[in-house]
DNA sequence: GCCGTTTTCGGCCCGACTGTTTTCAGTCG
């Protein structure tokens, strides 16, 4: 079975499913129900196991929240592409609904009202009653909601959606510490999606500890990357930046900041299940801390490691609190020891001016020693990517020959030898076999023809790893965040050559990469494979890139032993390439 | 619709902010 060819991916099991939830939300289905069908989309969302193969199993209803209807359901997704109770909705209510849900403000409620007080099914004729001023007659609608609506449909005709992580990141960053220079922010923290390190996000959360939250809230909305406040409170404020990114603040006591960090970090569905938990055992948990039943003075506020504490858990990471299993892990003090950035060696995948990095080898070896590492590898194109500079086998050898050199005259780290070569249409590598076996590291990469079919990608990639000279598989999906989708082939197929053939798979961290996604990391990891960080850094700030896989790594629930770049340079050189030693 | 170390029935997280209201519903995270 296959991730990328098959006929009905996770991705579209889920989009039914949560179609049937924002449906049933407008037609005024109990809440509880659609909940069900909320946590059944997030279930099978954040699957790193196809659904198919868990169909074929008849293991759907061992899933957490899929019970005998929606495994019905699922089932007949299956075979349709829709099931009953979708196509029911559909008939009834008109699909046009949904893109009315992303207009902040407006909730199912209020879509139901305009539905059926005006007729208004879609987002052309909802701009049309709000222009001509109709959305005013209707019961708890004014001018100023007409007003809100107006502006946040002209702002999704912009196409404003997810940002993604690495540039959110670098956003938030600036935002934080230019709150934390106020004289009243006690200490200041990035939470939410970010902080999860989920890989695309909606809006950036920021916390500030004060005893003066109004000159903060003041200062924040006249920051120089603030457009316009979009709401703001004593202890809670909303913005969004001339880049499009909402940015909600929250203000709290320092004695409250570690309650207030794990509420403000989420996800949602972690805060379901613990506060339902800790409900059941008599307790109460809300931003301002843990709480005995009818008492008003928490257990536990000042910092995370007591709140879970108080409720009975070992500490949950914020990259695995996302409702997947991981508190009942914590119950058993059964969760994985993850990887930490500090257990990092080496960046195996990065490139110099010899092609089309902006710094030479000294330049980003210094860089790299700055960072803590023991290792480095200069991974420069081969000629296929002519954009790129990419390098002739007489470049190559020259280049191996300056890399050695380089080595030798720079102290306190290794400067290993490698490549980064494309593995071209019909699966041969992009360079003299003889050079490449020399080479002390080779990333295998996909840089053209994205759009082979399935088939045809798979074996392209099996041919190019059967030459056993690829120490890893570059971006192994190839997708780019925002952008293009990854290329389609038979990812489990190749997993497995991966571990036969002992090539490994790259997480690369680089800014709109994050590749292989936390998912397909986790699935390669259960499969056997050997997996790697690369920061693709083609410049010596880019090295630092490098950090976003490991919190991919973190979210796919691995430890330090799943990650080649934890070991020593020499246990790193045996690790991949079995037939050259 | 799902679920169970009190339950196979009766529950299902918790608080802030807005707009349109005279006490609160709707929305959001």
């Amino acid at each position: 079975m296959t991730v990328w060819s098959s006929p009905m991916n996770n991705r579209d099991y889920a989009r039914v499913l949560q179609e049937i939830a924002q449906l049933m939300e407008i037609s005024g289905e109990n809440r509880f129900k659609v909940r069900a069908f909320e946590n059944a989309t997030r279930t099978v969302e954040t699957l790193s196991e196809d659904l198919d193969q868990i169909i074929d199993r008849g293991d759907l209803q061992g899933l957490k929240g899929i019970g005998a209807s929606i495994a019905n359901d699922l089932r007949q997704i299956r075979e349709r592409g829709t099931c009953d109770i979708h196509q029911m909705l559909l008939e009834r209510l008109d699909p046009g609904l949904l893109d009315m849900l992303k207009v902040q403000g407006l909730g199912p409620k209020r879509i139901k009202l305009v539905y059926n007080e005006l007729g208004v099914s879609n987002l052309n004729a909802l701009k049309e009653a709000a222009e001509a001023g109709r959305l005013r007659e209707l019961k708890g609608l004014g001018a100023k909601t007409e007003e809100k609506v107006l502006a946040e449909i002209a702002r999704l005709a912009q196409g404003a959606d997810r940002a993604p992580l690495p540039q959110a990141r670098r956003v938030a960053e600036s935002l934080r510490d230019q709150l934390d220079a106020l004289p009243q922010s006690i200490r200041v923290a990035i939470a939410g999606s970010l902080r999860r390190g989920r890989e695309t996000i909606g809006d950036i959360d920021l916390l500030v500890a004060t005893d003066e939250p109004g000159p903060i809230h003041q200062a924040f909305v006249a920051l120089p990357e603030v457009k316009e406040t979009l709401a703001s409170g004593d202890t809670k404020t909303s913005v969004r930046l001339h880049n499009g990114i909402q940015v909600d603040l929250r203000t709290v006591k320092n004695e409250v900041f570690g309650s207030a960090l794990h509420y403000f970090t989420g996800s949602k569905e972690h805060h379901i299940e613990l506060r339902t938990r800790a409900k059941r055992q008599g307790l109460r948990v809300s931003e301002y801390g843990v709480f005995k039943e009818n008492e008003d003075t928490p257990i536990a506020s000042r910092t995370e490691e007591e709140l879970y504490e108080a409720l009975g858990l070992s500490f949950i990471a914020p990259e695995l609190r996302e409702g997947r299993g991981e508190i009942s892990a914590a119950e058993k003090s059964d969760l994985p020891t993850l990887v930490e950035p500090e257990q990092i060696r080496g960046d195996v995948h990065m490139h110099t001016t010899e092609t089309d990095g902006r710094h030479s080898i000294e330049e980003m070896a210094d860089a790299a020693k700055a960072l803590g590492y023991d290792y480095i590898v200069i991974t420069d194109h081969s000629q296929a990517v002519r954009v790129a500079n990419g390098m002739t086998p007489e470049r190559f050898g020259d280049h191996i020959a300056r890399i050695r050199e380089a080595d030798g005259r720079i102290q306190g780290i290794r400067i290993l030898a490698g490549i980064e070569v494309d593995i071209l249409k019909d699966g041969s590598l992009d360079m003299d076999h003889d050079l490449l076996a020399e080479a002390d590291w080779v990333v295998g990469s996909v840089h053209s023809h994205f759009n082979l079919d399935p088939d045809t990608m798979t074996e392209r990639l099996l041919t190019g790893m059967r030459t056993g000279l690829l120490s890893c598989l570059g971006h192994p999906t190839g997708r780019i965040l925002g952008g293009r989708n990854g290329y389609r082939y038979d990812f489990d197929a190749v997993v497995e050559a991966c571990v036969e053939l002992g090539v490994a798979l790259e997480l690369n961290g680089s800014s709109g990469r994050l590749d292989l996604n936390a998912e397909l990391a986790e699935k390669a990891h259960r499969k056997g494979a050997m997996l790697v960080l690369g920061s693709d850094a083609h410049s010596t700030t880019g090295l630092k890139d490098l950090r976003f896989a490991v919190q991919q790594a973190r979210r796919a629930w691995l430890g330090p032993d799943a990650i080649l770049n934890t070991l020593t340079v020499d246990e790193l050189l045996k690790a991949t390439r079995p037939a050259l030693r």
